[in-house]
DNA sequence: TCGTTTACGGCAATCGTTTTCCTAGACTTT
DNA sequence: AAAGTCTAGGAAAACGATTGCCGTAAACGA
């Protein structure tokens, strides 16, 4: 039989064990190490201490919270966690998180604008002391009126004019794309760019417009699809493109798993990789590189950009100046664009 | 300039408001809705409510949580969230959970005991009313000692004996892959199993040894290979097979991802799937049906595989008897396991 | 008529911490 | 010697919600 979990110590226990007042316990027990000496003899600090630790004593956060109207709690607001790549940045705010002591709440929000602000709704009746946005959209101004209304947020993976965001410098891997076509020769390109009102899919393809314009290249509108970020739409974006009778020779998809999607459906339809077209992605996860034919790519710090998320939002917190980052992307050549012969 | 985030009104302010206690406004609000009357005048609870929507009150979770000594919020433990498959599980999870007024707390583990125990600790700390382990482990304890102490829990995704769980009855999926096999007459097969300590790895293998048992064959040692359940594992334990010389005619892998891997593995070394060797994968996540050659798998239920567990939960925290549950996995038939001729 | 319910709701303790004053003595400084 | 300054800590008031225990009237039963 599971016995009950015995009723936990409090700082009244282990005042009353120690024959002090609780008043010495929390301050003992809340000072950094260094600070503890200044509120109780070098003894008390001790004795209080081993109790503590002897009677497994742990602060009870809500009690805290309440009194001191911080919570340590920050929500974070995610497309889908079953993304990888938002899995992958939400593994970094977690990382940060626990590194400083701070718990989090993530939660979907399937990039519908009326569940964004459903479940933030509920974040903040939790209380969190700030949020972090994965999901920001180019075109809603609810993230506006949040911050009209005071609350501290920060973006990330995608950015909105007027935030302080941390992301990939999707402007600049769009333009190392283009780069890398033009070397190859491949200009005729098609360019699967993922959602529309998602800055990465915004900055990645105006990044590569750019680049090729400057070359004089420029991509026509039917050239370039809106579908989404995951397989499936990348399929279904490709199929599209197929079917309407463009045969380009080279597929930039703003995310690998559309680049997958698509690898799938060009070579059901006969076309080799990178032979006939040229296929890259973005953001390097790991199957990019497994899949039959390894895939050229943009290396996103995906990891770092949510450490430094969730760094920048506890600075926010903490009342200092923030500034939003651009973390540098990295072009991975390999053979779904390797350099062959040039049909 | 952001404005300061308004204090928010509490009870004591409506009660004001409204000319009643707090102990009033504490019931009205709390009851359910059919309940309110008991404690209240219809107009009393109308006043009390519309008060409390112009105002914009929501209950501190804090005052209540330190009160009740209940949190509302479950600590989810998963080996990592960027696996599609405990992404998804965790997806259910989060939407039970919603709907229910529950918050949850998730963390990976990493499947490594020293970090469950850390993190288990962190997620107590934080007064969770229960957790659901996505990552428990056949060889060790630690779910045990939990137990002991009278922590309540529940399993899913992995089972241990001793303990409620909500898995995929892995087991039976281990049959029909032995059964398909046994149909497509492809029998000397190799299983890329997984972790050793994760009961999805083990059952899924047993089930299929033993179908395969029944029928009179036997899969030599040597052709089971645990080297984990992602894509990079995948490629590791196919290369080590067939760099040891083993031929089969078909390889089952306990997870997509590792079948993806193998796949590429294959295909490097001039294997032609389903040709020279049939392909089997388990979760049927959406990269199976997209990847080049779409992929036989065996369909598992993660989403509400998520939602029982964390329901499980619930009802084990209402005070209520609660029993284990297998969800029916299912066989889905593609192109990596297609009956052609067999060389 | 008197006792008993029922409806409606208030009092006040409590949950565990933090933090703002205080203080009593010991030491310095001038 | 008087006046400051530390040291080491205490008292008590919050923070916001919940809940066991009562109280008062009106209604009802016999």
């Amino acid at each position: 039989m599971a016995q009950q979990r015995a009723r936990a110590v409090t700082q009244r226990g282990l005042a009353e064990l120690a024959g002090v007042s609780v008043a010495t316990v929390s301050r003992v027990l809340g000072s950094p190490p260094e600070q503890r000496h200044r509120w109780a003899a070098p003894e008390t600090v001790q004795t209080i201490l081993s109790l503590a630790e002897s009677h497994g004593y742990t602060r009870n956060p809500h009690a805290a919270s309440l009194r001191t109207s911080r919570s340590n709690l920050v929500g974070v607001m995610v497309p889908r966690l079953q993304d990888f790549v938002l899995a992958t940045i939400y593994e970094g705010i977690e990382e940060a998180a626990m590194e400083n002591g701070i718990n989090t709440y993530v939660m979907n929000s399937l990039d519908d604008t009326a569940l964004q602000r459903t479940r933030t709704q509920a974040m903040l009746e939790r209380r969190v002391d700030g949020l972090i946005f994965g999901d920001a959209h180019l075109d809603d101004t609810f993230l506006d009126e949040l911050r009209e209304q005071g609350v501290p947020l920060v973006l990330t993976s995608r950015r909105r004019d007027g935030h302080v965001s941390v992301t990939c410098d999707d402007y600049v891997g769009g333009r190392l794309v283009a780069e890398h076509l033009l070397e190859l020769g491949r200009t005729d390109v098609v360019v699967l760019a993922g959602l529309e009102f998602a800055s990465t899919a915004y900055d990645r393809t105006r990044g590569l417009i750019d680049r090729l314009a400057e070359a004089g290249i420029d991509v026509p509108p039917r050239q370039m699809i809106y579908r989404g970020f995951d397989t499936a739409a990348g399929r279904q974006a490709m199929r599209e493109i197929l079917e309407a009778g463009t045969r380009p020779n080279a597929v930039f998809a703003t995310n690998d798993f559309a680049a997958i999607g698509a690898l799938g459906v060009l070579q059901d339809h006969g076309f080799s990789v990178p032979e006939d077209v040229a296929l890259i992605g973005y953001n390097d996860t790991p199957l990019a590189e497994s899949v039959g034919i390894p895939m050229t790519t943009i290396r996103s710090k995906m990891h770092l950009m949510g450490r430094e998320a969730l760094l920048t939002l506890l600075a926010l917190l903490a009342g200092k100046e923030v500034q939003s980052q651009k973390l540098e992307p990295e072009l991975i050549v390999r053979a779904s664009s390797a350099a062959r012969d040039i049909t």
